[in-house]
DNA sequence: CCGGGTTATTTGACATCTAAAGTAATTTGG
DNA sequence: CCAAATTACTTTAGATGTCAAATAACCCGG
């Protein structure tokens, strides 16, 4: 149970949680192994992303919030969404206006205001890799039962309540 | 259950999660929901550390690696542990080892590797701010109860070793 | 003992990200 | 109606992060 014992695992034992050691506390340890799995996940499907389109995770999600109001949204809107700094957005905002795959309008009634939308060509490319990601997500979440991950999905739910709330 | 029932919702219900909607397929909204977990604590803690010790979060897990191994890391330990580039390592080392928090000395046996180990000055530090981050973690988790917790605990642990396994 | 393949790390080019300051337009209180 | 506070966004500086290529040192088979 010394550091010998971790050293000797193999090399995807190793992750946030080994940090952490039986004596730890609960919490902490949910914490570490919380981020594991989002750590692994995200890693996995930025992987697929950029070997399949060649795009990049949060050029994918910000088109994602787009695909799903297609009377464009405000940056702020997006910032908040996005859960990133608004100076965030409009880097990568930038870019997908360049790549010609978001368009920026000005807002009618708030002249500090944009209004961010899918261009027909933006539009089109996330339906195509929207289908890709939601496969990908199922594969990754394949090893839990469905009735664990319904479990999995409630709790964490209480989780979010709880951590906004708190806010 | 159109856009517009989003679109009225305050500012602390935007999240990952809002991407989808209710017919959308559970997997997703799963993947979301953990991804709005961890970015609400990860926020969280990043602004703690931040504002009590002027300490950024990669440099604080960093550490965190090393106090639980003071014979010292190997850099690509540590990137297998902290889930991360072996580039990404080097950079957040350098700074620390300029700070006088760990040193970097010359593997004996492995020409090529290098030994992190925290120095004193860094073991207190990181002592210091444990403390202190455990409770964070505990404040933050404490909306669940302790069955709940558990739980959890156990559902994302069968979801890491799924992840690994297919990995 | 040597040449090729692996391993440990750094470097370079870029893409994200935050925090904080700056700009401009809207709202609000008197 | 106007000055102050707020809001929307951008900009800047700097820290993180990836990926790919470059170095250097290890290891192994012949």
């Amino acid at each position: 149970m010394e550091n010998d014992a971790l050293a000797t695992e193999d090399a995807l034992s190793f992750d946030h949680e080994t940090r952490v050691r039986g004596d730890d506390h609960d919490a902490l340890r949910l914490w570490l192994r919380l981020l594991t799995c989002t750590s692994l996940i995200e890693t996995a499907i930025r992987a697929d992303l950029r070997s399949e389109f060649d795009v990049t995770l949060p050029r994918f999600d910000l088109m994602a919030q787009l695909y799903r109001h297609s009377d464009g949204l405000k940056m702020g809107e997006l910032s908040r969404r996005l859960m990133v700094t608004g100076g965030n957005v409009t880097g990568i905002a930038d870019q997908l206006a360049r790549e010609g795959l978001i368009t920026r309008d000005a807002d009618p009634v708030d002249r500090r205001a944009f209004l961010i939308a899918l261009t027909p060509a933006g539009r089109k490319a996330f339906a195509r890799m929207a289908v890709r990601h939601e496969r990908w997500v199922a594969d990754l979440t394949a090893g839990l039962a469905a009735a664990e991950r319904e479990q999995l999905l409630h709790l964490l739910g209480r989780l979010k309540s709880s951590l906004k709330e708190n806010a």
